[in-house]
DNA sequence: GCAATTAAGTTCCCAAAAGGAACTATTGTG
DNA sequence: CACAATAGTTCCTTTTGGGAACTTAATTGC
């Protein structure tokens, strides 16, 4: 099986990772975060080969992650920004840029800090409760079967429910 | 230049992506994190191939993200676990989910809901701030480089900075 | 205690995607 | 009007992915 084909299952993951589980992906979107706008541009920062990003660059404007901005007089040329669909990735920026922070460079050698310009701290972000707000702890998030697979399950073995909807009874770790 | 290079500059998305920048290897994680341990277990749940799966997962043992621990009598069988550096990735996995959840899947149609034991609510993961607690926006967050990109800075030309380091300065968007 | 089954990989082979480099087609500039 | 810059395409080779069968060791069933 392709990993394209978990996109059509029901989980909100592999339907994220359809249109960025892929790092060339992923980093043209962090050059996009940096302020990065042009095909040169990016071409030029990442160092990828003008097809590969030809084809990126399509496929994020299709999901509707970037949009095509036309810039110049009377013109062909286009800038890629970012849509509301893809500032709102940035939590995954974010929490990709903190995991790299904590376990692949050693303290105090962080290439880059994020200063939080509403309280003007140099910031960690944190994922945390929508409604609590404190800090989420893998070990105290239960995932639970939202509506569709509750109604799915009523009509199935739970067997076929694994297989064909990838959903499995949670363990603790 | 390859995707895989990117790991070698001092960019944290970079480094992260060097470990869990590939589809299968966030779908094995994704599993993880729901309980998966055994290499059956996760080939018959993801329907990869057994020597993608066999690469992945030697991938994630060698960079600490899983752990090999060994089961039954004498055993030459093994459980692929999540270590703290692994169970650290949750805020990846949750942000993908939630953009998943968000962008990708009609309103009320989630198919997997979390639960936060702690405060008993169904929660939606919010990245926020480390020092003053609220909900991080990407227009509201400055990036700067840190001691090593600084010192570097004064060693180095600007041009010479952003094709080496892969460092450029921010503008918004 | 031996045969069948399960678990965890390997190996092989073909198809698809990535990577390098050169080419094209407009637009803008001196 | 020549020349450079921008945004792609096209072509070709190498690498990786995907399907299926094979291997080896451990467990279970009789």
């Amino acid at each position: 099986m392709k990993w394209t084909e978990h996109s059509n299952k029901p989980c909100a993951i592999a339907k994220s990772l359809g249109v960025v589980g892929d790092s060339w992906t992923l980093l043209i979107l962090r050059n996009s975060f940096l302020g990065a706008r042009r095909f040169e541009e990016f071409q030029e920062q990442l160092g990828l080969t003008r097809h590969l990003l030809a084809d990126r660059l399509k496929k994020l404007v299709a999901e509707e992650v970037l949009k095509k901005v036309p810039y110049g007089e009377n013109a062909k040329r286009y800038e890629y920004k970012l849509t509301p669909k893809g500032l709102d990735l940035y939590p995954v920026i974010l929490a990709l840029v903190n995991w790299g922070n904590t376990w692949m460079i050693p303290d105090g050698e962080q290439p880059l800090l994020h200063v939080h310009r509403d309280c003007g701290q140099t910031t960690r972000p944190v994922m945390s409760c929508s409604e609590c707000g404190d800090a989420l702890d893998p070990r105290r998030v239960s995932v639970i079967p939202g509506k569709p697979l509750q109604e799915m399950a009523e009509q199935m073995e739970a067997e076929q429910m694994t297989s064909e909807l990838g959903y499995y009874p949670p363990k603790s770790h």
